[in-house]
DNA sequence: TTGTCTATCTCGTTT
DNA sequence: AAACGAGGTAGACAA
């Protein structure tokens, strides 16, 4: 890994165009060549990047650059896709090089996976008397979340996300009416269960006749541990 | 800007928990608290991070972890959400501080918004003899981008992509839908347009009885820039 | 490899 | 401030 500190100017050319004017920033060049450009704020996302596979050409800046102050001139290009960040350096502030070797990587704990395992085990939450008729049930279009059968014994499809928004919607709503063309199946009622609907999610979701289900995360995983406790 | 190459190790409690095992690793620290972790190597995003607005506390590590050979304890809080990074140090093999100064940021060439004003300007490539009613035609939810007139003095309501995939074939539905029972617009066309369309959202939209337009973003800027030239 | 879905998404714009 | 949409989305996982 290198690190950079300069005054630099860059050109992206790709998917769209876009510069960045001249100012101090780090540059980091990656073990596998990716190139990252950093401001001194924001997120985690650069200002501008080259993902890998690419590589760095340097090459001497021409008259016009010289008399502009370019000291180098590094042309990063995509290797498979015609992707292309051209950085003018000026004055380098820092300059080093260190050997990080290989990581070992992030180890994660789950999260919508974990809202599923435990709506189907508290599946009551959905109504009084529904039971659970299984998890990821397959159909031509893709796994249902939750498919459950409700007191009245008609069928019901649950479309789980930790975010509702109005794709979750269309997705119940394709579910849902494949599901009803099934006549061991239907009637099959749709609802849509997330940690937080918002408002236009909840809107279309009652206009295509769905139930909301608002989850409480830490609410179930209290039952979930209580439960665990228990056996 | 701090940056650091160190052997440590880190926790991330928050949204999820994660935990990323021992390794030598660049850290970043801006200049608004902000903290990057990065391997050498999968560029753009970080191991581990934490977002503005946060703070930084050091501390000595406790008698424990001086035995597993933690020399530092960063501990990164951010200020408003209950987001925890937790930092050990171990052997550090570079740390230097740089002034970088406000960035003027990156400057972007248009996509979407380029592609729609262009479109609405050579409105003709929808089909010969069309007029434009307006751009951002507004409805209930949301704007149309494009709606305009045909030859037989039908509507069109054209939803613009970039990549045409299924999700914009879906929002073309509810406008189209939604702009028909307008007894004033009725009849309602669906024109598709994007610079590439999906497969998936070909047969979607032809399936919905839409028109789908693939846009040459080159051609059509060619087309804006003799204009350009001739006025 | 390709497609699909998630994200500690980030980042803008609008309401 | 909250919500909505787009992204050079990136990254992960299944088909």
């Amino acid at each position: 890994m290198r690190l950079v500190v300069a005054e630099c100017q860059a050109h992206y050319s790709g998917r769209l165009a876009a510069h960045l004017p001249r100012a101090r920033r780090l540059i980091v060049v990656k073990a596998d060549g990716s190139v990252l450009l950093h401001s001194d704020g924001g997120s985690y996302k650069p200002l501008n990047w080259m993902s890998p596979p690419c590589s760095m050409a340097v090459r001497e800046p021409d008259d016009l650059q010289k008399e502009r102050g370019v000291t180098e001139v590094w042309r990063v290009q995509h290797s498979k896709a015609d992707d292309r960040l051209d950085i003018e350096i000026f004055d380098v502030h820092h300059d080093s090089a260190h050997e990080l070797g290989v990581d070992p990587g992030l180890v994660k704990d789950g999260v919508e996976a974990h809202l599923q395992r435990m709506l189907a085990e508290q599946i009551d939450l959905v109504g009084p008397g529904h039971t659970l008729i299984r998890r990821e049930y397959p159909t031509a279009i893709g796994p249902v979340d939750i498919l459950a059968r409700d007191a009245h014994g008609a069928t019901v499809a649950i479309e789980i996300k930790r975010r509702g928004d109005i794709d979750g919607v269309e997705q119940l709503t394709r579910y849902v009416e494949l599901l009803n063309r099934d006549p061991l199946l239907t009637p099959v009622r749709g609802v849509f269960a997330a940690q937080e609907i918002k408002p236009q999610a909840r809107v279309l979701a009652i206009d295509r006749g769905f139930t909301c289900l608002t989850l409480n995360y830490e609410e179930m995983k209290g039952y979930d541990d209580v439960d665990s406790r228990l056996f």
